[in-house]
DNA sequence: TGTACATCAGTGAACGCGCGTTCACTGATGTAC
DNA sequence: TGTACATCAGTGAACGCGCGTTCACTGATGTAC
């Protein structure tokens, strides 16, 4: 049994290997689950099973960490847009097909997705996340620009794009919404209320040329 | 002097008078000052100028003080938009009115704004929420239903009015993001910035018949 | 291959803090007679 | 109009708690020779 076999088959070896992405992945789950504003430092060292002082040898302060969780929440995000949007050719589906992945994201994980946005309202203090940013952003916009076929400026585009995104960030946040319980069951499901309500967005327009 | 003269002369009277107003407004006052999720009971009576279990007399624990804080923001927002809805008469202008008060309300009260919606996702324990909340969102769908004449189904009018709503909640959270700010310069201004993403959300279809 | 040692990544005890809430209290108010 | 007293709306001290962060420490790792 070599030291590396040991330390395996030991239930807590007293290195952990890599504890940054054990800090952020126990973030994660105590973060859904006692939601956004009610996370503390030290009960993330807990879910990771490692003592309070731990996390301070990766990350400067709690400020920090949540910053990385932000950060890692929008780089999922954009993998998940970024598979929904290369699953169909068609312009107004993959624009539907975005909105949707992107809604399913924030409901799958809704305190990540408060505390992401908590972080982009402080840009400064997030340099790379224009960068994931603008991937799904400029997906939504160059499909604008597409649909319209250059018959629209690009301010327009512009405007148009950063109106969707805006949409389908507020229907993110208010799908749980108890008032659109009657309607989500008239129209069949959770889903068929998300493609209909996306429907009504703007870069919807681009379905219908 | 009356005893009521001597009382309003009285830099502090034992007796408050209308503490549990006073409470609301320091509440959002502190809400304002550290941000939502910083607020804490004591700091909220310390505000009001009170011992810190002096709200116990009238809210039954801070969750009840929250609660409060939530219902009077809808209120308000409801006073604001109700009078944005009544300036102009076309029909148009006063989507376009009613979304921007919408915004402006938001972005004067960011933190109240938080509280608030943080409130209407647990609808169960905010029951006058509703009748606040529809009178702004029934403005909004009656308005789609004119704009169609008659051309829009029901189901459709509700979910063009709940994109909408979607929309300006988005933007209203959102307007404030570095990203925007070459675009506001671009257009002149902030009010020029969210009349434009305004005019390319989906009511704004109202306007152009 | 073996050993000395610097560096790294943990521990756990301790700190001071502000919090929500309770408690016995007290001063002011208003009502019954 | 005056007085006794119940009720109301405050006080301030105290509680136990979990938090973020620091500290001196120690066990494990990896590198130079």
């Amino acid at each position: 049994m070599t030291t590396t076999e040991i330390a395996l088959a030991d239930a807590k070896p007293y290195h952990h290997g890599d504890l940054r992405r054990a800090l952020l992945d126990a973030a994660e789950t105590v973060l859904e689950r006692v939601g956004p504003g009610g996370l503390s430092l030290r009960a993330v060292a807990r879910e990771a099973g490692v003592s309070p002082a731990a996390p301070y040898h990766h990350f400067k302060d709690k400020d920090e960490l949540m910053l990385a969780v932000g950060k890692m929440g929008f780089t999922k995000l954009n993998v998940a847009l970024a598979a929904a949007a290369t699953a169909r050719s068609d312009l107004g589906d993959r624009l539907s097909d975005i909105g949707l992945a992107y809604v399913e994201f924030a409901q799958e994980h809704p305190a990540t997705y408060r505390v992401m946005y908590d972080c982009a309202r402080r840009v400064d203090a997030m340099p790379e996340s224009e960068e994931h940013d603008k991937s799904g952003f400029a997906m939504v916009k160059d499909a604008i620009r597409e649909a319209a076929g250059g018959g629209i400026s690009e301010v327009d585009a512009h405007l148009a794009a950063i109106a969707a995104w805006c949409a389908v960030h507020g229907l993110a946040e208010m799908s749980g919404f108890a008032e659109f319980q009657t309607l989500k069951a008239e129209l069949g499901g959770e889903k068929e209320f998300l493609r209909g309500v996306l429907s009504h967005i703007m870069f919807a327009k681009a379905r219908h040329h």
